[in-house]
RNA sequence: GGCGCGUUGGUCAAGGGGUUAAGACGCCUCCCUUUCACGGAGGAAUCACGGGUUCGAAUCCCGUACGUGCUACCA
C-alpha cells in the first residue's frame, strides 16, 4: 500500500448535509494532504429509500464545494464499478466463504420469529436482546439445522440471510485517529445479517469488501459507526486480510444548536437555517433551499465546515481550500461533537465576501444580479458597485438590497427628507444644481469641497443637507459615502435623483 | 436497559501538571465615520460534580452526573 485512498461514501437517500459534506472534506483534505486519491462510492442498497437523481446531485454539491472526487461512478477510475449496486454479485462469493470457514452462518429466521425472540429474551430478564452467541442457538440457521436441512431450505429458496458468528470472550482493539485506542469486548457485538435476503450485502460486509477491493488506506466515517467498527475489523481478520486493514477515524458529529441530538435534516426548516449545501428536493419536505441558495460562496461554506471539529491550533480562521489542505492534520480533528452556529457560519460568508475581490467575487454574484433583473452593461461600473459596497454584505443576497440603487433610482419615502426640512435646504439643493451643472468636474474632491462650501455660505450644515442627499440617491440611510455613490452613478443621474425630489416637496 | 464516545464562557475553541485560562462568534460600552457597515479600544461571561495522586490539577487516575451515538434484512 504504497498511497493513500480514502473513500467517501454518501447513501443516495437524502440531501447531502452539514455533516456529509464535512465528512467528504476531511477525507479529501487528508487524501490530498499526502498526495492521494479521493474516491466516491455510491452506497445504494436500500432500494426502498433510494431517490432518484440523488447521486447526480452529490456530485453537484462537490463541484460547488470545489472537492471533487477523482474516481467515482461518474469519473471512473481503476477501482470501477464504484456504485454498490454494481458490485452485487462478488458479496454473495463472500458471505459464501465466510459460511465456509465457520465465521458467518444462514439465517432463515422470519422478522416475526426474531421479534419473538426478543420478547422472550426480555421477559427473561436479558439485558442483551441482540441475535448473537447467547441466542443464536434457539432459532433457526445453519447451526441449529442440520446440513441437509439446511441445504434443503436453501434449494427451496426460503428467504434467507447470512449473518457474521461472533464467538464472545474476544477483546476487540484498536486505533483510531481522532479517537485514539479503543477496546470493546466481542461479548456485546451481535451477529449482524451481512447478505440481505435480497442478495444485497449490507454495509458492514459491502464496506469492508468494497475496501479491500480498491486498496482503501484509510477508512473516515462519522462518529455513529464507532460501536459496528469491531464487526468491521474482525471481518477483516476472518477473510484474511488483517494486514491490509486500513486505519480508521470516526469524525464527532454536528449537533443542534439548540441542544439533544445530532443535527438532523428536519432542524434547518424548524431553527431557520439550512442543513443542506444546496437545494434538495426531498420527497418529504419537499424544495429545501441550502447554503448556496442562502447566499453563501463556497469558500466560506467549506472555511466554515472544516472549522466545526477541526482547527490548526493557531489563531487563524479563515482558510482557503488551498490552506485546508496543508494545513489539515487528522489528530487535531476533535473527539466530540459540536453544535453548529448559523451566527458563526454567517460570520465566515462576511469574512469572505470582505477578503475576495470584487472580480473574484463576480462569477458568484452575476447570478444574483441576473435573478433580480438588475440591467448590467459596463462591468467597470459593476466592478466599483461591488468594492464599494462588499463590506457591508453578509450573504450573497444582500447586494441585492445594498446595490440595486446604482442601477434604478430608488424608491424614496419623502418622510425620511422632509425630516427637518426648510425652504432653506430646498434653495440649497437648487443652488448645488445649479453648481454641479455648469462645472466639468466630477470627482470625490470636487463634489465633496463644492457641496460643503455652499452649505457653509448658506450658513448650513454640511451634515443637514447630506442626509437628505443621501436618501435621494439611495432612498435610505445605509450605504456608502455618498459622493461616491455619485460619482458612480454619474452626474446625470444623481442631478436628476436629487431633482425629482425637491419637485415634490 | 446494554455497550461505545464525549464534557473548558450562551456557541466554536487554545491549552496535555505551575498561564493574569488564548482567540473567534454573539451580546454590551466607547472611538472612527455627519448614514449603514468596515475598522479600532474595552467589558460581562468558562475549566460538570465528588474523590484521589501531587508541594501544586482545567491538565493524570477513579467514581458520579449529564450529553450523545449505536443497539434494523438503514446507512
Amino acid at each position: 500500500m504504497s498511497k493513500v485512498r480514502v473513500r467517501f461514501a454518501p447513501s443516495p437517500t437524502g440531501g447531502l448535509h452539514l455533516g456529509g459534506v464535512r465528512t467528504a472534506l476531511y477525507n479529501y483534505l487528508f487524501a490530498k494532504k499526502h498526495g492521494g486519491d479521493f474516491v466516491l462510492r455510491v452506497e445504494d442498497t436500500d432500494q426502498t429509500r433510494f431517490v432518484e437523481g440523488a447521486e447526480d446531485y452529490i456530485y453537484d454539491c462537490l463541484d460547488w464545494c470545489r472537492i471533487p472526487p477523482d474516481e467515482s461512478p461518474k469519473h471512473g477510475g481503476p477501482f470501477a464499478p464504484y456504485r454498490q449496486s454494481e458490485r452485487k454479485n462478488s458479496y454473495r462469493q463472500f458471505a459464501e466463504q465466510l459460511v465456509r470457514s465457520g465465521h458467518a452462518y444462514y439465517a432463515f429466521d422470519t422478522s416475526e420469529e426474531i421479534e419473538a425472540l426478543r420478547e422472550k429474551l426480555k421477559a427473561e430478564g436479558n439485558d442483551n436482546l441482540q441475535y448473537g452467541h447467547q441466542s443464536r442457538m434457539r432459532m433457526r440457521n445453519s447451526l441449529t439445522l442440520s446440513e441437509e436441512e439446511t441445504q434443503k431450505l436453501i434449494a427451496q429458496n426460503v428467504p434467507h440471510v447470512v449473518r457474521i458468528r461472533i464467538e464472545p470472550g474476544q477483546s476487540i482493539h484498536f486505533r483510531d485517529l481522532v479517537k485514539g485506542d479503543i477496546e470493546m469486548s466481542s461479548d456485546t457485538v451481535d451477529d449482524k445479517v451481512l447478505l440481505k435476503a435480497d442478495g444485497m450485502p449490507t454495509y458492514h460486509l459491502a464496506v469492508v469488501v468494497d475496501d479491500h477491493a480498491m486498496q482503501i488506506t484509510h477508512s473516515f466515517r462519522g462518529e455513529e459507526w464507532l460501536p459496528s467498527a469491531p464487526v468491521h475489523i474482525l471481518l477483516y481478520q476472518y477473510f484474511g486480510w488483517k494486514n491490509e486493514m486500513p486505519q480508521w477515524a470516526h469524525f464527532p458529529l454536528i449537533l443542534k444548536p439548540d441542544g439533544n441530538g445530532k443535527l438532523s435534516k428536519r432542524d434547518g426548516e424548524r431553527l431557520g437555517f439550512p442543513v443542506f449545501a444546496m437545494e434538495w428536493n426531498d420527497p418529504k419536505q419537499g424544495l429545501v433551499k441550502g447554503f448556496k441558495e442562502l447566499g453563501f460562496l463556497p469558500e466560506a461554506f467549506i472555511n466554515m465546515l472544516a472549522m466545526l471539529g477541526w482547527n490548526d491550533g493557531t489563531e487563524k480562521e479563515t482558510f482557503s481550500l488551498e490552506e485546508l489542505v496543508n494545513a489539515f492534520e487528522i489528530d487535531r480533528v476533535h473527539a466530540h461533537g459540536a453544535k453548529f452556529d448559523f451566527e458563526k457560519a454567517k460570520w465566515f460568508n462576511h469574512e469572505w465576501i470582505k477578503k475576495l475581490s470584487a472580480v473574484e467575487l463576480m462569477p458568484s454574484l452575476l447570478p444574483w444580479f441576473e435573478k433580480d433583473g438588475f440591467e448590467i452593461f459596463d462591468m467597470e461600473q459593476l466592478e466599483k458597485v461591488i468594492s464599494l459596497v462588499k463590506d457591508r454584505c453578509t450573504l450573497l443576497s444582500d447586494f441585492i438590497h445594498q446595490s440595486a440603487y446604482f442601477f434604478r433610482a430608488p424608491e424614496v419615502e419623502l418622510a425620511l427628507v422632509q425630516d427637518k426640512w426648510e425652504g432653506k435646504k430646498k434653495e440649497f439643493f437648487e443652488q448645488l444644481i445649479l453648481a454641479w451643472k455648469g462645472s466639468g468636474q466630477w470627482d470625490h474632491d470636487f463634489l465633496e469641497s463644492s457641496f460643503k462650501e455652499l452649505a457653509n455660505q448658506m450658513e448650513l450644515k454640511p451634515g443637514a443637507v447630506l442626509a437628505p442627499f443621501r436618501v435621494m440617491l439611495v432612498g435610505g440611510k445605509f450605504g456608502p459615502g455618498v459622493f461616491d455613490i455619485a460619482i458612480v452613478i454619474g452626474k446625470e443621474e444623481t442631478l436628476s435623483r436629487i431633482i425629482k425630489i425637491i419637485e415634490q416637496l
